[in-house]
DNA sequence: AAGTTATGGCTCC
DNA sequence: TGGAGCCCCTAACT
């Protein structure tokens, strides 16, 4: 499928506003003055008209002196003589602060470099060879296992698979969660089932086929459901870590669950004693479920037995987050974590005790996310809150600093769900990832918040896509391990998105699946989703969009752009 | 319909 | 090492 070019409107508007604010912001003092003088014009104008319009010629002369008061102040560095926030649907950086995209001073978002970017800034790797004690612990067990398959991989990565983006919204859920959504998971065999968690620790389980068929389970956790993984042994069950401070294993079709490990057994004592569970991931080969803590430990449970296992061990500094833990797909002893003390590590869970990592990847600020490859298991990638996403290309070469720096905007504000690059489980040249985008961009007038397909290899921008519906931030996306489907969780609802072409080939002009949750609606998404709200109470959960005129946001134009 | 709130991390002392 | 105060693109509620 040949990519199309990206749309070329916003750009346009993108590189005008560009323009304007670097003139003020950038520009000498004399300009300034100039510059300032014509906003105190303008000022002076609606404040004359204003009040007296009679005695406009003679304060004509009087506005130097009174003006000096009106001139436009930034609500972000209190500072004069230029305004930050949004106009329109682009927002205006405050010159004076560090750019917002890239952190480094001097320029705005605007101007950024890695903006608009179809190579976003990338920094290339020192190729030095040495050897890691990584390295020696593992490279001979690992590479065993994948001898066919490195080579392979080796020559896939230069021969790319032409790429296919989900990158229209096929059916959704609106408003599904009555908080923001945390967290996703594609069921492991069956193919329809999407799992879902979100801040209040409930669990949702839809068939985006059937799309009507929709659970949610409310009273499994008490707060924040962080990661759920499936049980390979058993995909009837799922496994959760939550805030609440337990460990949930539970039933699909029951909705019964059994708590593993509760580490607040004597209650709330205060937010100094209260535990939190973030990090999960299933060890098969050992059984074992790993889950770690806000603490900075680490904690086991047998999944035959359900019972704790050993003491709890500090992998992260003390006191801090630990957010993500992953075993290796293909040698489930090598294990990594991640966290807010900036670092994520490697651990060798035959070895494994306080310091004792193999080693420690160093980032610049909290780190939300660290995924070892999908198919090979030697690669990673992280997901860094100081705008980057970081590549390592082999876990058996030079792990001091990592093989690229994609800058891209996850800096995430405080309430939205930490943004988390995910790898496209199906891709074999394991260099496609999604993310979201934090920044918006001005699409035709509105502020969208595009989700983000990049090639890892390059740090190219593959793809992004949006949709008109979605005006809000969407932090929480996960790709089919076996179907070209994307699954985005924004705000409280979960969008299914797949390509263009099976719109296409589909049976023709396919309806789009729109089911309208419960729950207060939101200004926004009443206006932008529903034909009316009318019939969202006869089925009280449910809707259909019944026209595809209806629908028509969903059926062309604003859904993607490629880049080559 | 402006104001409130839930919140996390960073910096500064 | 701990707490107060700050913070730039939230979203949903009153």
């Amino acid at each position: 499928m040949p990519p199309e070019t990206r749309a070329r409107t916003f750009p346009k508007v993108v590189i005008m506003r560009d323009t304007d604010s670097e003139q003020s912001s950038s520009d000498d003092e004399q300009e300034e003055e100039h510059i300032l003088e014509q906003e105190e014009d303008e000022q002076v104008v609606s404040k004359v008209k204003d009040e007296e319009a009679s005695t406009s010629t003679k304060r004509k002369n009087e506005r130097v002196p009174i003006t000096i008061s009106l001139k436009k102040k930034c609500k972000v560095c209190k500072g004069t003589g230029h305004e930050a926030g949004f106009k329109g649907a682009t927002y205006i950086d405050c010159p004076m602060k560090p750019c917002f995209l890239c952190k480094m001073p001097g320029h705005t978002t605007m101007s950024c470099p890695h903006k608009v970017a179809t190579e976003h800034g990338v920094v290339p790797a020192h190729r030095k060879h040495s050897n890691s004690s990584l390295g020696y612990v593992f490279e001979r067990q690992l590479k065993s296992h994948i001898p066919a398959v490195s080579s392979i991989l080796l020559y896939l990565t230069l021969i790319k698979p032409e790429f296919v983006i989900p990158d229209q919204v096929n059916c959704a859920v609106i408003r599904y969660h009555s908080r923001r959504v945390t967290c996703l998971e594609f069921h492991p065999t069956n193919n329809n089932i999407l799992l879902s968690g979100d801040k209040k620790g409930q669990l949702g389980i839809w068939d985006f086929e059937k799309i009507h068929e929709k659970t949610v389970y409310e009273n499994i956790h008490g707060c924040i459901l962080n990661n759920m993984k499936f049980n390979p042994a058993n995909d009837g069950t799922v496994y959760g870590a939550s805030s609440d401070g337990t460990v949930s294993c539970t039933d699909l079709e029951t909705g019964i669950s059994l708590s593993l490990m509760n580490l607040n057994p004597d209650g709330w004592q205060g937010p100094t004693t209260w535990k939190m569970l973030y990090g999960m991931d299933i060890n098969t080969e050992r059984g074992v479920a790993l889950i770690a803590d806000n603490f900075g430990y680490l904690h086991m449970v047998d999944m035959r037995s359900n019972q704790v296992i050993g003491e709890p061990i500090l992998v992260h500094k003390k006191g801090s987050k630990v957010v993500g833990l992953h075993c290796n797909p293909l040698q489930p002893d090598l294990l990594m974590s991640c966290g807010n003390d900036h670092f994520a590590r490697l651990w060798d869970m035959r070895q494994l005790k306080a310091g004792s990592s193999l080693c420690n990847l160093a980032h610049k600020r909290v780190v939300n996310s660290a995924y070892f490859s999908p198919q090979s298991g030697s690669k990673i990638l992280t997901t860094c809150q100081d705008n980057r996403i970081r590549v390592w290309d082999s876990i058996f070469g030079n792990l001091d600093s990592p093989s690229r720096e994609i800058v891209h905007s996850h800096d995430f504000n405080r309430h939205l769900t930490p943004f988390r690059a995910e790898w496209d489980p199906k891709d074999p040249s394991e260099s496609l990832v999604v993310i979201g985008r934090y920044i918006s961009e001005n699409y035709n007038g509105a502020a969208l918040h595009p989700v983000d397909f990049i090639d890892i290899s390059t740090g190219q921008l593959l793809a992004e896509v949006m949709d008109p519906n979605i005006t809000t931030i969407s932090p929480v996306n996960k790709i089919h391990p076996r179907d070209d489907i994307l699954a985005t969780g924004s705000s409280r609802s979960i969008f299914i998105w797949r390509p263009k072409d099976h719109f296409e080939t589909a049976e023709p002009m396919e309806e789009n699946k729109i089911v309208i949750c419960g729950g207060t609606p939101g200004k926004k998404q009443k206006s932008k989703f529903g034909e009316s709200d009318d019939d969202s109470d006869n089925d009280k959960f449910t809707k259909k969009s019944k026209k595809a005129k209806s629908k028509k946001p969903y059926s062309k134009s604003a859904s993607s752009s490629y880049k080559k």
